[in-house]
DNA sequence: ATAATAGATTAGATTAATCTAACAATAGAA
DNA sequence: TTCTATTGTTAGATTAATCTAATCTATTAT
Protein backbone atom coordinates (compact mmCIF):
# COMPACT_ATOMS: atom_id res chain seq x y z
CA UNK A 1 0.00 0.00 0.00
CA UNK A 2 1.27 3.27 -0.90
CA UNK A 3 0.19 6.17 1.49
CA UNK A 4 -1.16 9.48 -0.10
CA UNK A 5 2.35 11.24 0.86
CA UNK A 6 4.14 9.03 -0.49
CA UNK A 7 2.30 9.13 -3.69
CA UNK A 8 3.04 12.75 -3.32
CA UNK A 9 6.84 12.62 -3.17
CA UNK A 10 6.58 9.58 -6.33
CA UNK A 11 4.94 12.26 -8.31
CA UNK A 12 7.09 14.94 -7.33
CA UNK A 13 10.20 12.64 -8.12
CA UNK A 14 8.79 11.96 -11.34
CA UNK A 15 7.89 15.89 -12.43
CA UNK A 16 11.36 16.98 -11.30
CA UNK A 17 13.02 13.72 -12.80
CA UNK A 18 11.69 14.45 -16.46
CA UNK A 19 14.83 16.46 -17.56
CA UNK A 20 17.83 14.59 -16.34
CA UNK A 21 16.80 11.63 -14.86
CA UNK A 22 17.19 11.40 -11.27
CA UNK A 23 16.72 14.32 -8.68
CA UNK A 24 19.46 15.47 -5.75
CA UNK A 25 17.42 14.94 -1.90
CA UNK A 26 17.56 19.00 -1.57
CA UNK A 27 15.76 19.64 -4.88
CA UNK A 28 13.08 17.67 -3.08
CA UNK A 29 12.49 18.78 -0.08
CA UNK A 30 12.39 21.98 -1.35
CA UNK A 31 10.11 21.17 -3.94
CA UNK A 32 7.98 19.29 -1.54
CA UNK A 33 8.45 21.93 1.56
CA UNK A 34 10.00 19.63 4.02
CA UNK A 35 13.63 19.41 5.24
CA UNK A 36 16.20 17.22 3.86
CA UNK A 37 16.26 14.68 6.36
CA UNK A 38 12.59 14.56 6.26
CA UNK A 39 12.78 13.40 2.54
CA UNK A 40 15.94 11.44 3.47
CA UNK A 41 14.34 8.91 5.44
CA UNK A 42 11.15 9.00 3.30
CA UNK A 43 13.77 7.78 0.13
CA UNK A 44 14.88 4.76 2.81
CA UNK A 45 11.17 4.17 2.51
CA UNK A 46 10.58 3.92 -0.87
CA UNK A 47 13.28 2.44 -1.81
CA UNK A 48 12.36 -0.64 0.81
CA UNK A 49 9.24 -0.29 -1.38
CA UNK A 50 11.46 -0.70 -4.29
CA UNK A 51 10.03 2.29 -5.70
CA UNK A 52 13.56 3.96 -6.12
CA UNK A 53 17.43 3.50 -6.74
CA UNK A 54 18.56 5.40 -3.78
CA UNK A 55 22.25 5.11 -2.22
CA UNK A 56 23.92 7.46 0.60
CA UNK A 57 25.06 10.53 -1.31
CA UNK A 58 23.60 9.72 -4.66
CA UNK A 59 20.33 11.24 -6.30
CA UNK A 60 16.93 9.62 -6.43
CA UNK A 61 16.25 7.68 -9.09
CA UNK A 62 12.60 6.08 -9.84
CA UNK A 63 12.65 1.94 -10.67
CA UNK A 64 10.29 0.81 -13.33
CA UNK A 65 7.82 0.26 -10.52
CA UNK A 66 8.27 3.30 -9.20
CA UNK A 67 7.87 5.30 -12.19
CA UNK A 68 4.78 3.63 -13.71
CA UNK A 69 3.26 4.10 -9.72
CA UNK A 70 4.09 8.07 -10.78
CA UNK A 71 3.04 8.31 -14.08
CA UNK A 72 -0.62 6.84 -12.69
CA UNK A 73 -0.52 9.77 -10.27
CA UNK A 74 0.20 12.09 -12.68
CA UNK A 75 -2.20 11.01 -15.08
CA UNK A 76 -4.93 11.20 -12.47
CA UNK A 77 -3.77 14.78 -11.45
CA UNK A 78 -3.76 15.67 -15.24
CA UNK A 79 -7.34 14.24 -15.86
CA UNK A 80 -8.61 16.18 -12.86
CA UNK A 81 -7.28 19.29 -14.12
CA UNK A 82 -8.86 18.58 -17.25
CA UNK A 83 -12.14 17.81 -15.98
CA UNK A 84 -11.95 21.08 -13.42
CA UNK A 85 -11.29 23.17 -16.10
CA UNK A 86 -13.87 21.98 -19.12
CA UNK A 87 -16.30 20.21 -17.18
CA UNK A 88 -17.03 21.95 -14.25
CA UNK A 89 -15.41 25.61 -15.61
CA UNK A 90 -12.66 26.15 -12.58
CA UNK A 91 -10.14 28.93 -13.41
CA UNK A 92 -6.72 27.35 -14.11
CA UNK A 93 -5.37 28.96 -11.52
CA UNK A 94 -7.86 26.70 -8.98
CA UNK A 95 -7.49 23.84 -10.46
CA UNK A 96 -4.14 22.71 -9.88
CA UNK A 97 -4.81 22.83 -5.76
CA UNK A 98 -7.42 20.97 -6.15
CA UNK A 99 -6.22 18.37 -8.65
CA UNK A 100 -3.52 17.76 -5.85
CA UNK A 101 -6.24 16.55 -3.75
CA UNK A 102 -8.25 14.77 -5.57
CA UNK A 103 -5.68 12.44 -7.64
CA UNK A 104 -5.67 10.63 -4.86
CA UNK A 105 -9.35 9.56 -4.40
CA UNK A 106 -9.08 5.90 -4.36
CA UNK A 107 -11.48 4.44 -7.24
CA UNK A 108 -10.74 3.21 -10.70
CA UNK A 109 -14.46 3.65 -11.10
CA UNK A 110 -14.42 7.37 -10.82
CA UNK A 111 -11.20 8.17 -13.21
CA UNK A 112 -12.79 5.95 -15.80
CA UNK A 113 -16.01 7.69 -15.87
CA UNK A 114 -13.98 11.06 -15.87
CA UNK A 115 -11.68 9.57 -18.71
CA UNK A 116 -14.86 8.39 -20.63
CA UNK A 117 -16.90 12.34 -19.91
CA UNK A 118 -13.62 14.05 -21.42
CA UNK A 119 -13.44 11.98 -24.60
CA UNK A 120 -9.98 10.26 -23.35
CA UNK A 121 -7.85 12.91 -23.96
CA UNK A 122 -4.45 12.82 -24.19
CA UNK A 123 -3.07 16.12 -23.19
CA UNK A 124 -4.32 18.50 -20.80
CA UNK A 125 -5.67 22.19 -21.62
CA UNK A 126 -1.83 22.91 -20.86
CA UNK A 127 -0.75 20.53 -23.86
CA UNK A 128 0.67 18.22 -21.62
CA UNK A 129 1.00 15.10 -22.21
CA UNK A 130 -1.76 12.59 -19.95
CA UNK A 131 -0.07 9.48 -18.98
CA UNK A 132 -2.28 6.18 -20.65
CA UNK A 133 -3.60 3.92 -17.87
CA UNK A 134 -1.07 1.43 -18.66
CA UNK A 135 1.09 4.38 -16.82
CA UNK A 136 3.13 4.76 -19.85
CA UNK A 137 3.96 8.64 -20.78
CA UNK A 138 3.73 9.51 -24.10
CA UNK A 139 6.47 11.11 -25.33
CA UNK A 140 4.84 14.75 -26.94
CA UNK A 141 7.42 15.22 -29.30
CA UNK A 142 7.70 19.24 -28.10
CA UNK A 143 10.31 21.48 -28.01
CA UNK A 144 10.68 24.78 -26.90
CA UNK A 145 10.58 27.72 -29.29
CA UNK A 146 13.91 28.58 -28.30
CA UNK A 147 15.18 26.01 -29.71
CA UNK A 148 14.31 26.14 -33.19
CA UNK A 149 16.33 28.17 -36.14
CA UNK A 150 15.75 31.37 -38.40
CA UNK A 151 13.09 30.36 -41.05
CA UNK A 152 11.30 27.42 -39.43
CA UNK A 153 7.40 28.08 -39.01
CA UNK A 154 6.16 25.73 -35.96
CA UNK A 155 2.61 25.32 -34.20
CA UNK A 156 2.32 26.60 -30.59
CA UNK A 157 0.83 23.33 -29.13
CA UNK A 158 2.18 23.40 -25.23
CA UNK A 159 3.34 25.61 -22.42
CA UNK A 160 6.12 25.10 -19.73
CA UNK A 161 4.44 27.73 -17.11
CA UNK A 162 0.92 27.79 -16.11
CA UNK A 163 1.41 30.56 -13.53
CA UNK A 164 -1.26 33.11 -14.61
CA UNK A 165 0.95 36.21 -14.99
CA UNK A 166 2.31 34.17 -18.19
CA UNK A 167 -1.11 33.34 -19.71
CA UNK A 168 -1.90 36.65 -19.45
CA UNK A 169 0.91 37.90 -21.28
CA UNK A 170 -0.10 35.19 -24.23
CA UNK A 171 -3.64 36.31 -24.32
CA UNK A 172 -2.34 39.70 -24.74
CA UNK A 173 -0.30 39.23 -27.90
CA UNK A 174 -2.75 36.67 -29.14
CA UNK A 175 -1.17 33.57 -28.75
CA UNK A 176 -3.44 30.89 -28.43
CA UNK A 177 -2.28 27.11 -28.78
CA UNK A 178 -2.56 26.00 -32.07
CA UNK A 179 -1.49 29.21 -33.59
CA UNK A 180 1.08 28.64 -36.50
CA UNK A 181 4.41 30.92 -35.90
CA UNK A 182 7.29 31.63 -38.09
CA UNK A 183 10.76 32.58 -36.74
CA UNK A 184 11.34 35.42 -38.96
CA UNK A 185 15.07 35.94 -36.85
CA UNK A 186 16.83 35.62 -34.13
CA UNK A 187 19.03 38.39 -32.02
CA UNK A 188 22.38 36.55 -31.38
CA UNK A 189 22.83 39.21 -28.54
CA UNK A 190 19.84 38.37 -26.08
CA UNK A 191 18.56 35.36 -27.96
CA UNK A 192 14.73 37.27 -28.34
CA UNK A 193 12.70 36.33 -31.35
CA UNK A 194 10.93 37.92 -34.27
CA UNK A 195 8.15 35.76 -35.11
CA UNK A 196 5.37 36.40 -37.30
CA UNK A 197 1.74 34.78 -37.40
CA UNK A 198 -1.87 35.87 -37.55
CA UNK A 199 -0.41 38.64 -40.07
CA UNK A 200 1.02 39.99 -37.06
CA UNK A 201 4.68 40.49 -36.19
CA UNK A 202 6.15 40.55 -32.87
CA UNK A 203 9.05 40.37 -30.80
CA UNK A 204 9.62 37.49 -27.75
CA UNK A 205 12.04 37.41 -25.37
CA UNK A 206 14.44 34.22 -24.84
CA UNK A 207 12.24 33.94 -21.41
CA UNK A 208 8.67 33.73 -23.25
CA UNK A 209 10.38 31.44 -26.00
CA UNK A 210 11.35 29.12 -23.42
CA UNK A 211 8.13 28.55 -22.11
CA UNK A 212 6.33 28.30 -25.76
CA UNK A 213 6.23 24.38 -26.49
CA UNK A 214 5.74 23.96 -30.04
CA UNK A 215 5.80 21.06 -32.73
CA UNK B 1 -6.91 23.06 12.08
CA UNK B 2 -9.52 20.16 11.63
CA UNK B 3 -7.90 16.75 10.33
CA UNK B 4 -9.43 14.47 8.20
CA UNK B 5 -9.89 12.05 10.82
CA UNK B 6 -11.27 14.07 12.93
CA UNK B 7 -13.80 15.23 10.17
CA UNK B 8 -14.86 11.40 10.04
CA UNK B 9 -15.84 11.28 13.54
CA UNK B 10 -17.35 14.51 13.55
CA UNK B 11 -19.63 13.48 11.01
CA UNK B 12 -20.03 10.19 12.55
CA UNK B 13 -21.58 11.24 15.55
CA UNK B 14 -23.65 14.33 14.09
CA UNK B 15 -25.51 11.41 11.91
CA UNK B 16 -25.61 8.74 15.11
CA UNK B 17 -26.91 11.35 17.49
CA UNK B 18 -29.41 12.35 15.13
CA UNK B 19 -32.08 10.54 16.78
CA UNK B 20 -31.09 11.06 20.15
CA UNK B 21 -28.85 14.00 20.62
CA UNK B 22 -25.91 11.80 21.71
CA UNK B 23 -23.93 9.14 21.01
CA UNK B 24 -22.14 6.22 23.85
CA UNK B 25 -18.47 5.48 22.59
CA UNK B 26 -18.89 1.52 21.53
CA UNK B 27 -21.56 2.76 19.05
CA UNK B 28 -18.83 5.12 17.82
CA UNK B 29 -15.95 3.22 17.64
CA UNK B 30 -17.79 0.25 16.17
CA UNK B 31 -19.46 2.65 13.44
CA UNK B 32 -15.57 3.73 12.17
CA UNK B 33 -14.43 0.62 12.66
CA UNK B 34 -11.83 1.62 15.22
CA UNK B 35 -11.81 -0.05 19.32
CA UNK B 36 -13.00 1.69 22.02
CA UNK B 37 -9.56 3.32 23.50
CA UNK B 38 -8.81 4.79 19.99
CA UNK B 39 -12.28 6.61 19.81
CA UNK B 40 -11.74 7.59 23.38
CA UNK B 41 -8.93 9.31 22.91
CA UNK B 42 -10.15 10.88 20.06
CA UNK B 43 -13.06 12.64 22.01
CA UNK B 44 -10.73 13.76 24.81
CA UNK B 45 -8.89 15.69 21.91
CA UNK B 46 -12.30 16.74 20.06
CA UNK B 47 -12.98 17.95 23.79
CA UNK B 48 -10.20 20.10 24.23
CA UNK B 49 -11.61 21.55 20.59
CA UNK B 50 -14.60 22.22 22.20
CA UNK B 51 -16.69 20.39 19.43
CA UNK B 52 -17.70 17.66 21.94
CA UNK B 53 -19.08 17.62 25.55
CA UNK B 54 -17.56 14.75 27.00
CA UNK B 55 -17.67 13.76 30.49
CA UNK B 56 -16.23 10.26 31.66
CA UNK B 57 -18.74 7.74 31.58
CA UNK B 58 -21.19 9.48 29.63
CA UNK B 59 -22.25 9.47 26.46
CA UNK B 60 -20.92 12.12 23.31
CA UNK B 61 -22.70 15.07 22.53
CA UNK B 62 -21.93 17.40 20.00
CA UNK B 63 -21.33 21.47 20.76
CA UNK B 64 -22.78 23.74 18.56
CA UNK B 65 -19.69 24.59 16.79
CA UNK B 66 -19.40 20.85 16.81
CA UNK B 67 -22.68 20.31 15.37
CA UNK B 68 -22.14 23.17 12.65
CA UNK B 69 -18.37 21.50 11.55
CA UNK B 70 -19.72 18.13 11.24
CA UNK B 71 -22.91 19.77 8.72
CA UNK B 72 -20.73 21.05 6.69
CA UNK B 73 -19.08 17.88 6.57
CA UNK B 74 -22.07 16.03 6.12
CA UNK B 75 -23.12 18.70 3.01
CA UNK B 76 -20.25 18.25 1.31
CA UNK B 77 -20.83 14.85 1.24
CA UNK B 78 -24.48 14.73 -0.05
CA UNK B 79 -23.55 17.51 -2.52
CA UNK B 80 -20.73 15.08 -3.66
CA UNK B 81 -22.84 11.70 -3.79
CA UNK B 82 -25.50 13.86 -5.86
CA UNK B 83 -23.26 15.20 -8.33
CA UNK B 84 -21.10 11.96 -8.82
CA UNK B 85 -24.63 10.51 -9.85
CA UNK B 86 -26.86 12.96 -11.74
CA UNK B 87 -23.40 14.70 -13.29
CA UNK B 88 -21.67 11.78 -13.51
CA UNK B 89 -23.89 8.89 -13.78
CA UNK B 90 -22.24 6.71 -11.27
CA UNK B 91 -24.26 4.39 -9.46
CA UNK B 92 -25.59 4.37 -6.26
CA UNK B 93 -23.58 1.82 -4.91
CA UNK B 94 -20.57 3.31 -5.93
CA UNK B 95 -21.34 7.00 -5.01
CA UNK B 96 -20.84 6.80 -1.34
CA UNK B 97 -17.56 5.51 -0.92
CA UNK B 98 -16.07 8.15 -3.48
CA UNK B 99 -17.84 10.69 -1.48
CA UNK B 100 -16.70 9.93 1.65
CA UNK B 101 -13.29 10.84 0.19
CA UNK B 102 -14.16 13.62 -1.71
CA UNK B 103 -15.69 15.55 1.09
CA UNK B 104 -12.37 16.24 2.66
CA UNK B 105 -11.56 18.13 -0.42
CA UNK B 106 -10.11 21.83 0.96
CA UNK B 107 -11.84 24.08 -1.44
CA UNK B 108 -15.16 26.20 -1.23
CA UNK B 109 -15.08 27.30 -4.85
CA UNK B 110 -15.29 23.36 -5.90
CA UNK B 111 -18.36 22.51 -3.80
CA UNK B 112 -19.70 26.11 -4.90
CA UNK B 113 -19.24 25.30 -8.29
CA UNK B 114 -20.89 21.74 -7.63
CA UNK B 115 -23.90 23.29 -6.29
CA UNK B 116 -24.41 25.56 -8.84
CA UNK B 117 -23.95 23.04 -11.31
CA UNK B 118 -27.00 20.73 -9.41
CA UNK B 119 -28.78 23.83 -9.05
CA UNK B 120 -28.73 24.41 -5.29
CA UNK B 121 -30.75 21.00 -4.26
CA UNK B 122 -32.10 20.66 -0.99
CA UNK B 123 -32.17 16.99 -0.86
CA UNK B 124 -29.87 14.05 -2.53
CA UNK B 125 -31.49 11.50 -4.56
CA UNK B 126 -32.47 9.62 -1.50
CA UNK B 127 -34.57 12.40 -0.30
CA UNK B 128 -31.74 13.11 2.98
CA UNK B 129 -31.93 16.77 3.15
CA UNK B 130 -28.44 18.66 2.05
CA UNK B 131 -27.25 21.24 5.05
CA UNK B 132 -27.42 24.58 4.04
CA UNK B 133 -23.86 26.40 3.66
CA UNK B 134 -24.18 28.00 7.22
CA UNK B 135 -24.32 24.67 9.03
CA UNK B 136 -27.74 24.49 9.45
CA UNK B 137 -29.64 21.02 8.70
CA UNK B 138 -33.48 21.78 7.86
CA UNK B 139 -35.80 19.47 9.43
CA UNK B 140 -37.09 17.24 6.52
CA UNK B 141 -40.48 16.79 8.05
CA UNK B 142 -40.12 13.05 7.12
CA UNK B 143 -41.50 10.23 8.96
CA UNK B 144 -41.28 6.47 8.41
CA UNK B 145 -44.25 4.81 6.69
CA UNK B 146 -44.32 2.58 9.73
CA UNK B 147 -45.65 5.63 12.12
CA UNK B 148 -48.71 6.79 9.79
CA UNK B 149 -52.51 5.18 10.66
CA UNK B 150 -54.80 3.36 8.27
CA UNK B 151 -56.91 5.59 5.83
CA UNK B 152 -53.86 8.21 5.77
CA UNK B 153 -52.33 9.29 2.06
CA UNK B 154 -48.86 10.50 2.43
CA UNK B 155 -45.57 10.68 -0.03
CA UNK B 156 -43.15 8.90 -0.55
CA UNK B 157 -40.02 11.21 -0.33
CA UNK B 158 -37.00 9.13 1.19
CA UNK B 159 -35.73 6.17 1.99
CA UNK B 160 -33.87 4.80 5.43
CA UNK B 161 -31.64 2.39 3.98
CA UNK B 162 -29.32 3.00 1.05
CA UNK B 163 -28.38 -0.75 0.19
CA UNK B 164 -28.33 -1.96 -3.09
CA UNK B 165 -31.21 -4.63 -2.46
CA UNK B 166 -33.47 -2.40 -0.74
CA UNK B 167 -33.40 -0.50 -3.66
CA UNK B 168 -34.18 -3.29 -6.10
CA UNK B 169 -37.04 -4.40 -3.99
CA UNK B 170 -38.28 -1.05 -4.41
CA UNK B 171 -37.97 -0.80 -8.10
CA UNK B 172 -39.72 -4.05 -8.06
CA UNK B 173 -42.58 -2.72 -6.49
CA UNK B 174 -42.45 0.25 -8.17
CA UNK B 175 -42.10 2.34 -5.83
CA UNK B 176 -40.84 5.39 -6.92
CA UNK B 177 -39.67 9.01 -5.02
CA UNK B 178 -42.67 10.89 -5.39
CA UNK B 179 -45.44 8.31 -5.23
CA UNK B 180 -48.89 8.89 -3.60
CA UNK B 181 -49.39 6.30 -1.05
CA UNK B 182 -52.78 5.00 0.76
CA UNK B 183 -52.62 3.06 3.55
CA UNK B 184 -55.60 0.96 3.19
CA UNK B 185 -55.41 -1.34 6.64
CA UNK B 186 -52.45 -2.27 9.22
CA UNK B 187 -51.97 -5.86 10.66
CA UNK B 188 -52.20 -5.63 14.17
CA UNK B 189 -50.32 -8.93 14.77
CA UNK B 190 -46.75 -7.56 12.50
CA UNK B 191 -47.73 -5.08 11.71
CA UNK B 192 -47.69 -5.31 7.98
CA UNK B 193 -49.36 -2.52 5.51
CA UNK B 194 -51.76 -2.88 3.16
CA UNK B 195 -50.69 -0.12 0.82
CA UNK B 196 -52.25 1.36 -2.28
CA UNK B 197 -50.66 3.50 -4.93
CA UNK B 198 -50.54 3.79 -9.23
CA UNK B 199 -53.69 1.80 -9.40
CA UNK B 200 -52.35 -0.79 -7.51
CA UNK B 201 -52.24 -2.81 -4.20
CA UNK B 202 -49.33 -4.26 -2.22
CA UNK B 203 -48.78 -5.43 1.52
CA UNK B 204 -45.28 -4.21 2.67
CA UNK B 205 -43.73 -5.83 6.01
CA UNK B 206 -42.97 -3.40 9.06
CA UNK B 207 -39.27 -3.93 8.22
CA UNK B 208 -40.00 -1.90 4.44
CA UNK B 209 -42.31 0.27 5.80
CA UNK B 210 -39.65 1.12 8.89
CA UNK B 211 -37.36 2.19 6.02
CA UNK B 212 -39.77 4.21 3.66
CA UNK B 213 -39.68 7.86 4.49
CA UNK B 214 -42.67 10.05 3.96
CA UNK B 215 -44.50 13.41 4.38
C1' DA C 1 46.22 20.84 -1.37
C1' DT C 2 43.45 22.36 1.93
C1' DA C 3 39.80 25.11 3.81
C1' DA C 4 35.17 26.65 3.33
C1' DT C 5 30.63 25.79 1.80
C1' DA C 6 26.87 23.27 0.07
C1' DG C 7 24.59 19.09 0.41
C1' DA C 8 23.38 14.67 2.84
C1' DT C 9 22.91 11.77 6.87
C1' DT C 10 22.19 10.32 11.71
C1' DA C 11 20.22 10.66 16.11
C1' DG C 12 16.61 11.83 18.83
C1' DA C 13 12.12 14.21 19.67
C1' DT C 14 7.19 15.25 18.49
C1' DT C 15 2.29 14.67 17.00
C1' DA C 16 -1.58 12.09 15.02
C1' DA C 17 -3.85 7.86 14.89
C1' DT C 18 -4.01 3.54 15.95
C1' DC C 19 -3.50 -0.87 18.78
C1' DT C 20 -3.46 -4.47 23.08
C1' DA C 21 -3.75 -5.55 27.82
C1' DA C 22 -5.24 -4.47 32.13
C1' DC C 23 -8.26 -2.17 35.10
C1' DA C 24 -12.66 0.54 36.59
C1' DA C 25 -17.52 1.88 36.54
C1' DT C 26 -22.38 1.21 35.70
C1' DA C 27 -26.53 -1.01 35.03
C1' DG C 28 -29.51 -4.85 34.92
C1' DA C 29 -30.59 -9.56 36.70
C1' DA C 30 -30.87 -12.71 40.29
C1' DT D 1 -28.68 -5.63 47.15
C1' DT D 2 -24.99 -7.81 45.38
C1' DC D 3 -23.02 -10.01 41.29
C1' DT D 4 -21.97 -10.20 36.63
C1' DA D 5 -21.80 -8.59 32.08
C1' DT D 6 -21.39 -4.62 29.36
C1' DT D 7 -19.24 -0.44 28.66
C1' DG D 8 -15.56 2.81 29.39
C1' DT D 9 -10.80 4.28 30.74
C1' DT D 10 -5.68 4.13 31.49
C1' DA D 11 -1.20 2.85 30.38
C1' DG D 12 2.06 1.79 27.20
C1' DA D 13 3.52 0.48 22.44
C1' DT D 14 3.60 1.21 17.30
C1' DT D 15 3.80 3.47 12.69
C1' DA D 16 3.80 7.46 9.61
C1' DA D 17 5.40 11.90 8.93
C1' DT D 18 7.54 15.51 10.43
C1' DC D 19 11.10 18.47 12.95
C1' DT D 20 15.98 20.32 15.08
C1' DA D 21 20.71 19.76 16.15
C1' DA D 22 24.80 17.67 15.23
C1' DT D 23 27.78 15.41 12.15
C1' DC D 24 29.62 13.78 7.92
C1' DT D 25 30.82 14.03 2.72
C1' DA D 26 31.88 16.17 -1.42
C1' DT D 27 32.87 19.93 -4.28
C1' DT D 28 34.82 24.37 -5.21
C1' DA D 29 37.79 28.19 -4.65
C1' DT D 30 41.93 30.01 -3.30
Amino acid sequence: MITLTEENYLKTILVLSMEKGYVPVHVLSQELNVKMPTANSMMKRLADKELVYFEPYKPIRLTEKGKTEAALILRRHRLTETFLFERMGLGWEHVHSIAEQIEHIQSGLFFDRMDEMLNFPETDPHGEPIPTKEGVILPSSRTRLSNHKEGETVCFTAVNDSSEEFLRFLNNKNLKLGTAIKIESIEPYDGSLTVSYDDRQEILSKMVADKMLVT
